[in-house]
DNA sequence: TTTTCCATGTAACTCGTTACATGATTTC
DNA sequence: GAAATCATGTAACGAGTTACATGGAAAA
């Protein structure tokens, strides 16, 4: 639904056709969102389906023709009701990378270390990637900010994760 | 996979038929795993027949049989094998309700702010139905304790972004 | 001239969920 | 006698991914 959401976000800024906004999204929001393309070609389908965008097609020259969608009133209500069960909605997070974490004591703590570092450096490379995205105009900012502010603190947390099991690692 | 590193690494505690694991996962973990019944019932087979654990049956009365399986030395080595690269790597976290966060400048403010009002409610119910949940021994008390302090740290994120719109209200 | 870019998709597959099915047995 | 518990699954579906297909135009 939030990929609904966001197809339409996009669409109701600026009409445009599939490529594009798959080059935006691949391209801007790739810290935050993954949608790959035959995703939006599909849900853009979908959507004008069901009256929430119309398609025009376009033709410049000898190019390859282009399928440029604009939001309808069907859609601009849809993605009002959306947004607005949106951001009323908590929704939960998993960390698979918690499984593992639960069953550590079932390796040796220095192995454990050497692992954690391996997953620290990775979670600290992701970091450093997300600081080099360009800037966004608006709310779209807080995505990147959100994502940045999570990253931090859990490299944090795991530095007291890694901390926790150096003690394990000396009293054995 | 990380489905199969619980299933492994419960079964290797103790070994267990499916109900009673699905009994522990539901009771247990279901603050941070959500694995449905019919998953794990599937996943055991299908380890079953990639011979990573053995099952036999047993009956105690009248009542339904018991599938109880216990962990083979090939399923030993693929659960070392998976834990180690669980703990090695880091898995991005995505927020569906980000979404909704980066065009929030579409609403009214004032709206903005009873939608998360509406949001906040829920992450803070959640948090407080974790703390709740039983102490876990050793490890897996780490899930546990990730999971509350993410949420936590959500919070506080989220009060930040209210305190924005708060300001963006009062402006307009 | 070969690769990359533009622009669209389809087909097969995986993974997981929901809803349903079964049947005995203890509890209310 | 009805409802919940024990114990196992199957069947159908949905959402999303990967890999593949197409074909012209611009760039290297």
């Amino acid at each position: 639904m939030e990929r609904e959401l966001l197809l339409l976000g996009l669409l109701r800024r600026e009409n445009m056709h599939g490529y594009k906004l798959n080059e935006f999204i691949e391209r801007d929001m790739a810290a935050c969102m993954d949608l790959k393309k035959p995703t939006a070609y599909f849900l853009l389908d979908k959507m004008a389906k069901q009256g929430w965008i119309s398609m025009q097609e376009t033709r410049e020259g000898n190019r390859p023709p282009r399928r440029v969608y604009k939001v309808t009133a069907k859609g601009e209500m849809e993605y009002q009701r959306m947004l607005r069960q949106n951001l009323a909605t908590f929704s939960e997070t998993k960390f698979p990378g918690d499984v593992g974490l639960g069953f550590a004591d079932d390796l040796a703590p220095n192995e454990v270390l050497l692992l954690l570092a391996e997953r620290r450096a990775a979670l600290a490379a992701r970091l450093d990637e997300l600081s080099t995205v360009p800037e966004h105009r608006g709310a779209l900012q807080l995505i990147v900010s959100h994502q940045q502010f999570h990253l931090e603190t859990e490299l944090r947390w795991l530095d007291q994760v890694i901390a926790q099991f150096k003690v394990k690692a000396k009293s054995s």
